[in-house]
RNA sequence: GGCCCGGUGGUCAAGCGGCUAAGACACCGCCCUUUCACGGCGGUAACACGGGUUCGAUUCCCGUCCGGGUCACCA
């Protein structure tokens, strides 16, 4: 019987949750579903000066909206409690005395200027830290600590000798010890440094598969001689290709704000759907043994697998999941989406007796974004002013000649109709169209223009007319035929 | 700069020694159509380069080039 599988998501509460984040963590609760395995939440806030009000409640929030449900974490708790790094802030000290006291650690007594002038100072980029105290006698040691000079403590590397891990996307990976710094692992106020507090705590919690970002990949080493130390048993890594966004002069980088909208909550004012973000993210990095492109969050659990990822970076691309975005809005039903994109039609209608049902059914096969749905609908709230050339049109035969003639037709037919129903305005332009002579488009188009005031609109004529009404309908005809006879 | 990783169309990507090198987004054209969309059909477009290994390399190895990551008392 193996080893039950457990991942777990470990962000800073800066407040902010960026997609790359979002894809780790919904890779992490990938591996762990796939596997029939527990997904864990653990908040890493060893940072006191990085610390956002209210980010916590972000994350929960995010995580919830993605479909992202964790096993175990600060808010509901778990065997393995603590989850938040500064309420298990005692926990590593002691590690860390006694990798010094198998001397694989030291305390540093340096003080922060000594280092910067030590990296000014550097010949070349990336010397790091002198080893000044890795050395000092245990009566210095002992000295400094009674007289209460601050200190950090540092991890030992070895300096000959390298270091190789296996890591499950990139395979086995070396690296010379030589390159490795002597990392501090405690920092001067007390709390353990990432490097330090993600391996303890990734062992406390049994964490069997450690999933992250392809940044780390070069200091696993380091990590790795703390578990050998300690003598723990290394987890799976499964390092995760970056998502890349594009700079303005064309060259790409990790995507970071400065790329736009890269926050999950971003990208939700924006209009797009959590299910849309969290399918598209899925594919990037991942791809499944068929061709499948929409996948709910249970069929990306039942398909996932590691070998499907990918060791490229890639890079974010807004077109694409727009086109996510609309193959979401369209498998909604006429309701569903009347729901989703109430609060866009309040927004250009304000409280106009509208009906939404009508008018979701109009917009729906043509939205890809929620938030593009108001400047399509202004119209119906009021009408631009416009110009009668829109009144002229090729493809439907229309011309400043004949349109006056064609709208007064129109008008005529329609003030005739005993009822005001999408049927019978259909059945009205269409026999209108069979009277005079011409073909649908030539009919139609005049009356869509005077309706709308618009050459795009979301529907036709008959659609317009029907969700304007009688009165305002007929109100916006006959300013057209003023308009056109000026 | 050292080290680590990567390199299939503009983008996401299949491929894991033999293929006319899939598919999707975007783009272009045509059809459908009462506009725009949707939908349908079709099209343009790729194995970074140079050496090996092999009967045969997109695929394996080496080098070059390019790209990214990392070298904090940040995570």
């Amino acid at each position: 019987m193996s080893k039950t599988v457990r991942t777990r998501f470990a962000p800073s509460p800066t407040g902010f949750m960026h997609v790359g984040n979002l894809r780790t963590a919904l890779y992490e609760y990938l591996v762990a579903k796939s596997l029939g395995g527990q997904f864990i939440l653990r908040i890493e806030d060893t940072d006191q000066e990085r610390k956002v009000e209210g980010a916590v409640d972000m994350i929960y929030r995010t995580m919830k909206r993605a479909g992202l449900i964790h096993d175990e974490g600060p808010d509901i708790g778990g065997e393995y409690g603590p989850y938040v790094q500064s309420e298990r802030r005692e926990m590593y000290l002691p590690y860390a005395k006694q990798l010094i006291e198998m001397d694989k650690a030291y305390y540093c007594f340096c003080t922060k200027e000594r280092l910067d002038m030590l990296r000014e100072n550097a010949d070349e980029p990336g010397a790091g830290y002198d080893r000044h105290c890795r050395n000092l006698s245990p009566q210095e040691v002992q000295q400094k600590l009674s007289e209460g000079v601050p200190y950090v403590i540092r991890q030992k590397m070895p300096l000959e000798g390298t270091t190789t891990f296996e890591d499950a996307v990139y395979g086995t990976i070396s690296v010379d010890n030589s390159e490795l710094q002597d990392q501090i692992l405690i920092k001067a106020d007390g709390y353990p440094t990432y490097n330090f507090a993600n391996v303890i705590d990734d062992h406390t919690m049994n964490i069997t598969h450690v999933v992250r970002g392809s940044e780390y990949l070069s200091s696993t080493p380091k990590y790795n001689l703390l578990y050998e130390a300690f003598g723990w048993e290394i987890p799976t890594y499964i390092h995760l290709p970056l998502i890349m966004g594009k700079n303005d002069d064309g060259s790409t980088s990790k995507l970071s704000k400065r790329h736009g909208a890269t926050g999950f909550e971003d990208l939700v004012k924006l209009g797009f759907l959590p299910e849309a973000i969290v399918n598209y993210i899925a594919l990037l990095g991942w791809a499944p043994k068929d061709n499948q492109e929409i996948f709910s969050l249970s069929e990306l659990t039942e398909k996932f697998s590691i070998d499907g990822i990918s060791k490229s970076p890639s890079i974010f691309d807004y077109d694409k999941l727009e086109w996510f975005n609309g193959e979401y809005i369209k498998a909604m039903t006429v309701e569903q989406f009347a729901a989703a994109a109430e609060p866009y039609f309040r927004k250009a209608l304000g409280d106009a007796p509208f009906d939404y049902l009508k008018l979701a059914s109009i917009l729906q096969q043509r939205t890809t974004k929620l938030t593009d749905i108001p400047e399509k609908i202004a119209f119906f709230a009021e009408q631009p002013d416009y110009d009668k050339e829109l009144f002229v049109n090729k493809k439907s035969k229309t011309t400043l000649e004949n349109v006056p003639a064609l709208l007064k037709a129109g008008v005529e037919a329609l003030e005739a109709l005993p009822e005001w129903t999408h049927d019978s305005i259909h059945d009205c332009l269409i026999n209108l169209a069979v009277t005079l002579g011409v073909k649908n488009g030539t009919a139609m188009w005049p009356v869509r223009i005077a309706a709308s005031g618009m050459t795009v609109t979301p529907g036709g004529a008959v659609e317009i007319l029907d969700i304007l009404g009688r009165e305002e309908s007929l109100r916006r005809l006959h300013k057209g035929l003023e308009k056109l006879a000026n």
